[in-house]
RNA sequence: GCCGACGUAGCUCAGAGGUAGAGCAGCGGUUUCGUAAACCGCGGGUCGUCAGUUCAAUUCUGACCGUCGGCUCCA
């Protein structure tokens, strides 16, 4: 299939079509503002007096189509400043002008015209209509022009579009196929955990099965955590404002804290971060060099303020709770400390079934050194240490000039899951700030008072955000060892309960989470209802199993065994120590 | 927060200025059944909340709460 640097230029031009078949159907009621092609379609932005509603939608997709049956020449001509100037401010579009006065004097100049409709434009098309070839248009939306909210919000028509109609229906059918797994839904059907309006946007609660997926998740994150090295704390919610003043957070991120409430006449401040509190553990006494590093964990929960529109189910909330920790070290610990941050990020895609990331060193923007907490030579050092780590474990990585952020450098990973959706989780960063503000110190090998290193690490992010990646990620049908039910007992009648009730016992005793349906159905709508909860082992359990000890085995592909009840207790539990 | 859409039973959804319906789920019963939906019956909604208009509002208007798609891809 063909990649979407290949298809810009297609798109680029199916934007020009829609605003062609815009300009046909509503005429003068609209100014024309940008139309580029985007990784999985294109765009384009309009002002209208009145919103398109959702039925223009077909009507402007079956003018494009008339367009590109019509094989339409896309022509570009240089135009002078003047030129354009005049042309766009006699057919009144601000937008445009806007652009205009936005390209440096000197730059040539180009109008592009594909049927009736003309637009400046930088170019990157395809020669004609007909190699549009198949489109759709999928969904309206408002954008401020240029992404400022201080600007005028702007009609937005997204759609998509592909040489081929194969390749477009290809691309519809995965759409579909990401819906289908929305964590949202699944969370629901699944009965993992749910949103509640009395409680609050933003806010999740974890029911029964969710709540031993999250414990399977925490233990082996406990487990890894002490196998290497970390120290598992825990801090108060809730602490004295004051304290986020000398971390500068109640500055530099009020914009995202929840606001402060009053005890006994002191303002306190519900958490957004957990350094402070961490700094606050190793502060709490004077550090030798020869304890270093100190590595300190906590499945922390923090309280952040989101803007009501940014929310989305696991994956935007207010209130959430990050696989954190934060590494004090002496410069010549640095690199080992890195590599082990990445290595640990390793073993989470492969215990969680991701086989795929892509890997970024954001540094700072070397134009503008003074937006930056920290010397030159700490950010020369920092940006090194992250380059020397991940070019000894020879792992390919994108450099990223001016994306980090204020106080540090750093590396995050983005695992890539089953339906090729990027997810960032693992990020980490360098912190030049936090240890100069709470003055943190150790006494070095020859008595000298020494500033510690700082790194944040979050592997997960958070322990919802990386929940809702998983139920995508695994369609809701989790491998056994993270399954809420891992086995369910279906006896085909009344007669065979109490033997399935044998059987979940024996289960259960080895530490298997096992049901038994004993409802009042037939066989066939038993497996039907357990096939839609994704339970992965179903134990048919009839007369003949009965008089043989054994269960009959279907796994979620419909696949049947039957099988000695102690030896499917063997396989079930090699399946859960093993993490399958 | 902003633009747009939306909010009717647990879920999915229909409906109308004269106080509501289906399927599934739930409950009761019949059935005792071999690998993705047996049959019969019953209960369940102050139609998101609060105001306003009206003889009358769940339906119209407004505010608020919440959900969904967007608001960083730059001629």
């Amino acid at each position: 299939m063909s990649t979407s640097n290949d298809l810009a230029p297609l798109r680029h031009t199916a934007a020009h079509l829609l605003a062609h078949a815009v300009v046909d159907i509503f005429g003068d009621d609209v100014q024309l503002a940008i139309g580029p092609a985007i990784d999985n379609g294109f765009y384009y932005d309009f002002h209208k007096q009145t919103p398109f509603v959702p039925e223009d939608l077909p009507r402007l997709e079956n003018r494009m189509r008339e367009l590109i049956a019509r094989d339409l020449k896309m022509q570009g001509k240089p135009i002078s400043r003047a030129e354009a100037e005049s042309y766009y401010t006699q057919r009144k579009q601000p937008f445009k002008l806007d652009i205009l006065h936005g390209i440096p004097d000197g730059e040539p100049l180009t109008m592009y015209a594909i049927g009736d409709f003309t637009d400046l434009c930088r170019g990157g098309h395809v020669d004609s209509s007909a190699a549009v070839g198949a489109v759709k248009l999928l969904s309206i939306a408002g954008a401020y022009w240029r992404g400022d909210e201080h600007n005028p919000m702007l009609q937005r028509i997204y759609g998509t579009a592909f040489p081929t109609q194969a390749e477009l229906d290809a691309y519809l059918a995965h759409i579909a196929e990401a819906e289908r797994r929305d964590h949202r839904k699944l969370g629901r059907e699944l009965d993992l955990f749910s949103i509640e309006e009395d409680a609050g946007a933003g806010l999740i609660f974890w029911h029964p099965k969710g709540g031993i997926i999250r414990r399977k998740m925490e233990d082996w994150l406990r487990e890894a955590l002490t196998r290497r090295g970390y120290d598992i704390v825990f801090t108060p919610h809730v602490m004295r404002r004051e304290l986020w003043n000398t971390s500068g957070h109640t500055g530099f991120y009020a914009e995202n804290m929840f606001g402060p409430m009053e005890v006994e006449k002191e303002q306190y401040q519900l958490k957004p971060m957990n350094c402070p509190g961490h700094i606050l553990i190793y502060k709490s006494r004077r550090r030798s060099y020869r304890e270093l590093p100190v590595r300190l964990a906590e499945l922390g929960t923090v309280y952040r303020y989101e803007r009501s529109g940014v929310l989305h189910g696991l994956l935007r909330v207010r209130g959430f709770t990050q696989d954190d920790a934060h590494i004090f070290c002496m410069p010549s610990q640095i690199e080992r400390e890195i590599e082990d941050c990445v290595d640990f990020a390793w073993e989470v895609l492969r215990v969680f079934g991701f086989d795929s990331y892509k890997v970024e060193l954001s540094a700072r923007d070397p134009q503008k050194p003074m937006e930056y907490a920290g010397t030159d030579e700490e950010w020369a050092r920092a940006e090194g240490a992250l380059k020397n780590t991940l070019d000894r474990m020879q792992v390919p990585y994108s450099y990223m000039p001016g994306e980090a952020v204020f106080y540090g450098p750093k590396i995050d990973v983005k695992l890539v899951d089953a339906i090729g959706r990027p997810w960032q989780l693992t990020t980490v960063q360098f912190d030049f700030n936090l240890p100069r503000r709470f003055e943190l110190e150790y006494v070095a090998e020859d008595g000298s008072l020494q500033r510690p290193l700082m790194v944040h690490r979050a592997l997960w992010g958070s322990v919802e955000r990386f929940f809702g990646v998983l139920i995508e990620h695994y369609a809701g049908a989790f491998p056994t060892w993270l399954a809420p039910v891992q086995a369910v007992v279906l006896p085909i009648t009344d007669v065979q309960v109490p033997y399935a009730r044998t059987v979940q016992a024996a289960l259960g005793d080895a530490g298997l989470r096992v049901d038994v349906d004993d409802s009042n159905e037939r066989l066939q709508k038993k497996i039907r209802n357990q096939q839609l909860l994704k339970v992965p082992y179903m134990l048919v359990a009839g007369k003949n199993e009965v008089e043989a000890g054994t269960v009959n085995v279907r796994d979620r592909s419909g696949a049947q065994a039957t099988m000695a009840v102690a030896a499917f207790k063997d396989k079930l539990a090699g399946e859960a120590i093993a993490r399958k």
